[in-house]
DNA sequence: TGCTTGCCTGGAGTGCACTTCAGGGATCTA
DNA sequence: TAGATCCCTGAAGTGCACTCCAGGCAAGCA
């Protein structure tokens, strides 16, 4: 297996991005306009080719007349990419990752450091917010404390 | 006692932001210099000029040259911004926020929901970048496995 | 045949959170 | 007295991730 976006192109695998994307053609009649694929990701069209032109996306299949269409691959690499940004990941360096992708088997070390590298920094981010949330708590208990006070007081 | 920016104006409280802070000096010598108070806290001097100039900041004491004159509830102030700007709030509702903090205590219905809603989000953000760590998770141990079916080829 | 809709391109514009620049004052050390 | 260091101000610039614009092609349909 040569991985590349996320996990084969079969039917939904459960992990999915952002909005519910189970409305999936079948694999052959797998031909999405932009607008379609803007709806199932959440993303713009504008952001779509953008992602393209910067180089974040494979080279995406055209119509005859030049319109896009996307694949369920396409699809799959897309939900991988917004989990990535969800990770807060520059895009610079998803495209990084693209083009290792693009450049075949030899970059998986590299692949597996940059991966391992975006993990521990997701996992120091989540102990950040947990340290915020510990600060949120008390102040939100004071104002919590404050506000009952002051309640009672206006009902004196 | 009146709110205004974490837990009095005593020595370090355990709850800090960023960089550790504890060699604060004993109120009534507490007059930290614009370029101490960015060591402290990591922000650069031209930031903490800016956060002022925005009305994040209360007014900040001048020497008699028109120095700025930084107080340990100042510091406490920016430590309260550092956690708010981890949580990923805009400095817009940063500003809002001191807005009402300058307003008085009427305004603490308001901060109590500012803060609710910023918890909210931020419980969001973590249960997000946990699916996200799910992800990488799979892919990093694709990318193990590989490199070591890699590796027993080469070996052979 | 004209009209609408959807898509195309390159390039300019936007919003956010700083960051840098240009020009100048006050204090300290030699 | 000179030079270094630290600070001041307003305004312009930066980097990121989009987002919008102008101008135009192609297909469907009344």
């Amino acid at each position: 297996m040569t991985e590349t976006t996320g996990e084969g192109t079969g039917a939904g695998t459960g992990t999915c991005a952002g909005p519910p994307q189970g409305d999936r053609r079948p694999d052959g009649a797998d031909r999405y306009t932009i607008s379609e694929v803007a709806a199932l990701t959440g993303l713009s069209a504008h952001t779509l080719r953008w992602y393209e032109r910067i180089g974040l996306m494979p080279h995406i299949d055209r119509s005859h007349t030049g319109q896009r269409r996307y694949s369920n691959r396409d699809l799959d690499w897309l939900a991988l990419v917004g989990k990535l940004r969800l990770t807060g990941m520059p895009v610079a360096d998803m495209v990084r990752y693209a083009e290792m992708v693009r450049e075949g088997d030899h970059t998986y070390a590299d692949r597996f450091d940059l991966l391992k590298a975006t993990r521990e920094d997701v996992v120091a981010r989540i102990a950040e917010l947990q340290g915020t949330l510990a600060v949120l708590d008390r102040k939100i208990s004071f104002y919590a404390d404050a506000g009952r006070a002051l309640a009672s007081e206006r009902s004196r």
